[in-house]
DNA sequence: CCTCGGTTTGCATCCGAATGCAATACTGCC
DNA sequence: GGCAGTATTGCATTCGGATGCAAACCGAGG
């Protein structure tokens, strides 16, 4: 009786309603468990019970309502993804890496955009609102909010920041080791007065690079730094060229940026506006590694992330805690590769 | 006495289980559905209520369960948006727009990523199975699929492609258009030698271009038109250059390039390889106005797809839709801006 | 033919919030 | 003080599928 009203109430005006799983079974001529079970994986059921019920489920075009299926086991099988500033050339790859590694599992990635890295307050709730099973964040997370993820015993892994004194899981790019390695070829190819076009205030990663960059310069004796900050972007790379040239008052022997379009805008500058010639005038180099990059006009030297290998392993640390939830955090960082470009003068090319 | 028991099975091990809204109701002394009114925008809860439920909740922690909420409002204000070919420099920009438009709505993305344009057949399953109120996809669909999605009624919109005799929304840049404009102002400018680098086979908006190209240089009465494809990345558009040339014994006029990038491989080949000056020995345009056809060493002739209206547009119809499913399908067409970058001689600059 | 071990299947219940309806509380007004 | 009218609140049910448990079934061995 209590079936017989559920058909009942199918009055959709125009079309039927979404098939469910009673649907399915009132066809088949069996229970809604049946059509539970063979829509799983491990679950027993017959050859004969399969075929009835699929049979039924095409003829209704049926399909599993993934919301309700999370409801009772307590998995969404989504994971939030969240990224800032994609105005960096180098996140949209990382992006897709990810959603495809996660697919790769039968995980759903739902994607928060935000403007600035800052941006993260609202963002947090949605996430646990929509229960996802676990968090990649490529924007740093307050104290509190890492608490209240942690509170809600949800995995999260940290994209190329480590938060200070958190006991969290991350995997990064050695961002310091990549740029002592650009400071040392520089200084070592006898480059004096340096600039830095340091990444926006906001941005742990560009925090990351420029104190990388001004420890390995100190180490190695260098006092004569400039340092100016942009965005990220390319008009700003330009803007920046002038600021250090108008600070110091003549264009330093290298400029290190803190990222690779803004190494880009810092050549352009440097070209147009000031008549200089890369490498032979300044040594400009960046970091990521991203495509333009290649391209034959700046061929910038920068320090080119592993992103398959991060995004591999920020998919498989997250979905390892997500059926784990005991293990501890990890911590991992990849080494980057240098990429000898032709927009600076490095010291072992004559090696 | 059922709520009792409700209670009892908290055992959680370590830690609490998260709370719901009945935890809520029995600490604040209320009915579960005040609970539930509270978090909601329009329902009857007086003050002193909303005080006692919002202490609750604040000492419990409680979060409103959105994928129970969107069992039983049959909406789980999520759309899925679905893009390929990332690799193309101007996707990563359009869903950032797109997700960020979406959540000044209060609703999230659900982001499937295509390794190729043709992938499509999982991903359809997966976003009926989610339940999510709409989709928007920047890659084509079948008929078949097309017709799964409507007697789903889910509302859809297509972004830069428009299926042929489909009843479906869109919102697409006008290629042609651009295309043409792009051929008017080179066959004006007295190129008599056509080479087109196209896009992927499997993308339709490569297609697009190409046909608007061909379109355009037959109505202008050209015949001298070697075509070559790409996959829209750099390298093939090198790579392209160097098919074109051997093709057709030297290089042509002019080159219409699928997209910036592949402008962008085409100019550096033309210099390096072939020790040809852009402008000068030869015309190359593009197609987007992505970032890096603004730098200056390439500074490409180009068209730029209005990206910012694209996906406010295709947001707000899709939203729109969601809404008020009765409404009749909408396809919109933008035109781009002609960018006159200094990679092509055009007719117009003299004027 | 009966019994035993192993599969299949169905029953009943649960996940967490939303909501129509009825009961109740509160308001203003005569 | 009493009453109509509105604003709150609680009750019970619903969304769609998963799952523990017990009943039913199957084939094989005695």
């Amino acid at each position: 009786m209590s079936k017989a009203a559920k058909t009942d109430n199918n009055k959709d005006p125009k079309g039927r309603k979404r098939a469910t799983s009673y649907d399915v079974a009132e066809l088949a001529g069996v229970s809604q468990s049946a059509v539970s079970r063979v829509f799983q994986d491990g679950a027993s059921a017959s050859q004969a019970m399969r075929n009835r019920v699929m049979t039924a489920a095409d003829t209704l075009g049926y399909r599993p309502n993934a919301i309700a299926r999370g409801l009772i086991t307590q998995r969404s099988n989504m994971v939030a993804v969240v990224i800032s500033k994609l105005t960096n050339l180098y996140y949209p790859e990382v992006l897709v890496q990810l959603t495809q590694r996660f697919s790769e599992h039968d995980v759903r990635v739902l994607l928060f955009a935000l403007e600035h890295e800052g941006d993260t307050g609202t963002v947090i709730e949605q996430m646990l609102q929509y229960r996802v099973d676990g968090i990649v964040t490529a924007a740093m997370f307050t104290p509190e909010q890492i608490k209240t993820i942690n509170n809600a015993r949800i995995p999260l892994v940290f994209y190329n920041r480590t938060p200070r004194d958190q006991l969290v899981s991350s995997v990064r790019c050695d961002q310091e080791e990549g740029e002592r390695w650009l400071v040392d070829e520089l200084v070592n190819a006898g480059h004096k007065t340096f600039g830095i076009v340091a990444g926006p205030p906001d941005s742990a990663v560009g925090i990351a690079r420029e104190m990388g960059a001004l420890n390995a310069l100190a180490e190695m004796g260098v006092t004569d730094i400039t340092t100016v900050s942009g965005d990220y972007g390319y008009e700003t790379g330009r803007e920046c060229f002038a600021q250090l040239v108008q600070k110091r008052g003549s264009p330093p022997d290298a400029i290190i940026a803190g990222n690779d379009v803004m190494a880009i805008g810092c050549i352009d500058a440097a070209r147009e506006n000031y008549g200089l010639k890369v490498p032979d005038d300044i040594s400009i180099v960046g970091f990521d590694g991203v495509g333009p990059a290649r391209y034959a006009a700046y061929d910038v030297t920068t320090v080119r992330q592993p992103v398959l290998r991060m995004t591999q392993s920020a998919a498989s640390m997250l979905i390892e805690r997500i059926e784990n939830p005991e293990l501890s955090p990890e911590k991992r960082a990849f080494s980057g590769r240098l990429i000898r470009g032709s927009s600076a003068r490095l010291h072992s090319e004559d090696a």
